[in-house]
DNA sequence: CTTTTTCTTGCAACCGGGTTGCAATCTACC
DNA sequence: GGTAGATTGCAACCCGGTTGCAAGAAAAAG
């Protein structure tokens, strides 16, 4: 994705294109999997940890990205595919990698649809599923 | 339960039971829902948090509690029922009240079965959902 | 184009849950 | 009772996340 794509898209988003907020989407953009405020930091050096954190919640507010929660409490972001309207009802699973902390988007698995008790009302799922990832398995075999 | 009851518990899990072990015990069991470190920090005013932390570690890897986190990444613990082996397979679903940070078990709704992709394996799941509870919602209606 | 206002940023400090080193205490066994 | 090992409380630390604040950049007003 290139520079004026990205312009493009955070505007259609309502946000405007400071130089950070761009490099923050470029490092999610290359990134193939979500990644988490730390590994953030570590691609981008020249950002202080406040500034990447505060460009990450208002890129959630807008629904630039989604957040969900590793398993360890550790939140993970990952772009939004939509372009407008994102559409969370149809979310799909995620993968943590107990071994290399990476996570994963399993795209073709999405949530299951659950019947509440009585009285009770979901915002909101946590769904996944902790383990090792075929790359981990693969080294140290 | 009583005295008797906790002491035979963790004699066949192989525990020591000593006066904090039991406490810690007694807590889990008169609450009615999972509690976290920091609510039994509340409930046992008389003992260290990194006490009730350890003896919560020795509890998890003797299956005497199951641990889950509430998708804020707190842990919660939840006695196990079973009083030998205890099969996490058939292991339920929870949900997290945003509103009071209770959690419940809802024991009825155990989760689906996922099949993963190839080459990934899995080693535990993460699944809660949270929203508002029955109690809070009636409260603030 | 300068001034004023607003937004954005980096720094430092803080927060809360979790975790550890260590010395003091307790327990079991001789 | 005396000693070895287990258990505990305290203080301190770790790490991800979060905030107050003052400096700097950008946009709006004059």
């Amino acid at each position: 994705m290139n520079q004026e794509e990205i312009l493009e898209r955070l505007d259609k988003k309502g946000i405007k294109p400071t130089a950070n907020r761009v490099l923050v989407y470029r490092a999610l953009t290359e990134s193939s999997r979500p990644q988490s405020l730390s590994g953030l930091e570590d691609a981008l050096v020249t950002m202080d940890k406040s500034s990447i954190f505060r460009v990450l919640t208002l890129f959630l507010e807008h629904d630039v990205v989604h957040g969900f929660e590793d398993g360890r409490g550790v939140l993970h972001y990952e772009l939004c595919g939509s372009d407008g309207e994102c559409n969370m009802a149809d979310s799909h699973l995620h993968f943590y990698c107990e071994s290399c902390h990476e996570s994963y988007c399993l795209e073709d698995i999405h949530l299951p649809h659950i019947d509440l008790p009585q009285g009770f009302t979901s915002h909101s799922v946590s769904f996944v599923i902790k383990g090792e990832c075929p790359r981990c398995r693969a080294s140290h075999r």
